[in-house]
DNA sequence: CCGAAAACCTGAACGC
DNA sequence: TGCGTTCAGGTTTTCG
């Protein structure tokens, strides 16, 4: 599901195709894409028309068109959401939700989304950051990102390691996949106590973040079906290299054990029982 | 502050 | 074949 090197594809994608162009029609086919609008369907339509993308950017899985006049149209993928370029004219998809026509009659930008889980929406920012991306930390991919000021984040809260890794407010971009891939580079069980961690420990699950979230990015993103795919539709092939998420009863990499699938916040975890040894205490 | 659960969705996979 | 169930999971909200 699109995490952070999912969403960094897919801002990469839309920064080359559509910075400059200017918004000629949009047509909302489901309100439910649009939710996140407060003022509605018809202002969401009203307020882009006529303007220019002036960059795309992102921070974790928030992704955003600057629109000048510190206006801004913000999309969250959620589940299965999809931007994609697509010539005028071509079959409308299946779960087609909104489509943006340019005044140059070029390639036309698409949002599509089968379980409708994300959305878009228009609205202003404040301090460089649309409205609704203010509570959401900085990511590892951030220049300004204050490993430092993770690691004591982390170790002050009084959670489990995975459900830290997972809130967004503390470390934005990752999700389930990457949170398991980290921790299994790592070498850490996602119960471990917070509080409990050394800086060290902190120090070195960060840069496990970093790592496979630089690689994954490298490999266009992880795929499992055509629920994520880039601005043209071609998948990521990262899923070939995950060790972990998904693996149940593969081989650890490292030591040979079969990778367990555990149960964790009504979703799974998948560990490496012998690298990544519960703690004898686990935060529940 | 923290966690659990519910709500929001569709389609694939599976059991009977 | 078909029906019902479960699972996939990011985010927000509510409640304890």
């Amino acid at each position: 599901m699109p995490e952070l090197p999912e969403v960094e594809v897919v801002r990469l994608g839309l920064a080359e195709h559509i910075t400059g162009r200017r918004v000629a029609t949009v047509e909302v086919r489901h309100p439910r894409s649009v939710r996140r609008h407060v003022a509605g369907e018809r202002d969401f339509v009203a307020r882009l028309r006529g303007r220019q993308i002036r960059a795309a950017r992102r921070r974790g899985k928030y992704l955003w068109l600057e629109l000048g006049g510190e206006e801004v149209l913000l999309a969250h993928l959620g589940m299965s959401g999809q931007m994609r370029i697509q010539p005028p004219g071509a079959a409308d998809e299946t779960h087609l939700r909104v489509r943006l026509r340019f005044a140059d009659g070029g390639p036309e930008l698409r949002f599509i989304d089968q379980r409708t889980f994300g959305g878009l929406s228009v609205e202003d920012m404040v301090a460089g950051l649309p409205i609704s991306v203010a509570h959401i930390a900085r990511d590892p991919m951030d220049p300004c990102f204050d490993r430092d000021a993770v690691v004591a984040g982390i170790r002050r809260r009084r959670t489990g390691l995975k459900r830290a890794l997972l809130d967004q407010t503390l470390i934005s971009g990752i999700g389930n996949i990457y949170a398991d891939e980290a921790l299994w580079r790592a070498q850490l069980h996602g119960a471990w106590p917070t509080a409990t961690l050394t800086a060290a420990q902190g120090h070195a699950l960060l840069r496990a973040v970093t790592e496979v979230i630089t690689e994954a990015l490298a490999a266009g993103g992880t795929s499992f079906d055509a629920l994520y795919v880039n601005i043209n539709g071609a998948s990521g092939y990262f899923d070939r290299s995950l060790v972990a998420y998904g693996q149940a009863g593969r081989p650890c990499p490292r030591c040979g054990t079969a990778i367990r699938r555990e149960s964790f916040m009504n979703r799974s975890s998948y560990t490496c029982p012998q690298c990544q040894p519960p703690p004898r205490h686990p935060h529940p």
